[in-house]
DNA sequence: GACACCATACCAACCAATCGGTATGTTTAT
DNA sequence: ATAAACATACCGATTGGTTGGTATGGTGTC
């Protein structure tokens, strides 16, 4: 008793965890229970099946994130280009302690579920293209000011970003060693800041001032 | 009867896909021996359990691999930039079909048995790292002549081209769509590209002139 | 304000199916 | 004949999922 929907968190919490240390096949019902302190019965109360618990566990992740990415730093820098590199820092100042810890639920999930369950498929296909679209706006105006006449398209950029990002994440699991996601990240930075070259004239570069990017944007909560 | 040795490899080739396909854990013992078309005393009889099943079903994908990527074409190219370039063309022109076709082995098993297989994890890491390092010397050669003076290393741009291939997969299964992953691949080319850079007068871009590269490299068999 | 009513949250015990692995053969090549 | 290469039948443990039940707190009725 006590909390009422604190069995539900609990499950869900620890799924996050839990599913990205061991992935989704090898992580049983039994597991979740165990480590969220509910019985099993409580489990399927709360969720009719096994995938359909890593369905809401997907969708807890994409608020988790959502709300972390919502409130970050990087939304104060005013210049696109200079927040999109902020970004960058941001991703790779989370890259600290276990790599269950910083990793990706949904890239880890879809590389097992990809054929097998194509809902769980889906939900982590969208859930990052929902982030990736999130960096859009900025890229475009970064490349607007900065690369007006460039070949490649803000959504492509974005989907790369993520790309690497997760490849980066595979890498530090293959190496054990998560500076393999942090020098992918700086060679990101490097193509970014090759990408949107900085103009002698124009070399405005703010870095403190916190000012609303005037587009569409999350709100900047102060943290 | 017939051929010996052929039931260990068709498991392993059995293996190579099925892994890819559904993960480690997902994959049961008796879906490669259906696959196979072998008993699960004759899997046992080549294998001491699954997991050195996967084990060597790594190192026969290491054998494939290291096979196709010797034989390729762009060993041919004389230029250590061109045949970098080369090679990522390479690389995509692999992405064909159907995803567990052209993924790769080891970033899927990696992902989820980092944690809880170490040996597999080794494994995995030390096939992604031996192929990095077939990059090495080109990028070494590469980087004397186009950029002698740049502030990244050999090793680090090798790693993180196999980073951004394994997140160019991620992100193709989760928005199943092969072409996430060209998308990538097109990107690292162009980052490629800019780190690089041709000056005006060196641009000596020969392209079928087969010569073998002084240093350590695959033997150029013609295909 | 007392009491029936009921939905939600949770629990212990259980189930059929499936898991990786083994024991004990039989076949086949040398 | 001998050993490797299979095949069959089976095992205990674990899997995701179900069962029938209890505890609790809110709500409508008189």
């Amino acid at each position: 008793m006590a909390d009422a929907e604190s069995a539900r968190t609990r499950l869900l919490d620890v799924a996050l965890r839990t599913f990205r240390e061991k992935g989704y096949t090898a992580t049983t019902v039994d597991d979740l229970c165990r480590a969220a302190c509910v019985t099993k019965g409580a489990f399927f109360h709360h969720f009719d099946s096994k995938e359909a618990a890593a369905l809401a566990a997907v969708e807890h992740w994409n608020t988790r994130t959502g709300a972390l990415f919502e409130a970050a730093p990087y939304w104060q820098v005013e210049d696109p280009r200079a927040r999109l590199l902020a970004y960058l820092d941001f991703r790779a100042a989370r890259v600290r302690g276990e790599l269950p810890e910083f990793t990706c639920l949904l890239g880890t999930l879809v590389q097992e579920t990809f054929a097998s369950h194509p809902a769980l498929q889906a939900a982590c296909g969208a859930g990052i293209e929902a982030h990736a679209q999130t960096l859009v706006p900025t890229i475009e105006a970064a490349r607007a000011r900065y690369a007006p006449k460039a070949d490649w398209s803000a959504e492509s950029l974005a989907r790369h970003i993520q790309a690497v990002l997760q490849g980066g994440f595979v890498l530090a699991k293959a190496l054990n060693d998560p500076r393999a996601a942090l020098e992918a990240i700086a060679h990101l930075k490097r193509y970014v800041e090759g990408l949107l070259p900085v103009r002698r004239n124009e070399a405005r570069n703010n870095a403190s001032l916190a000012t609303r990017f005037p587009t569409r944007h999350p709100p900047s909560k102060r943290r």
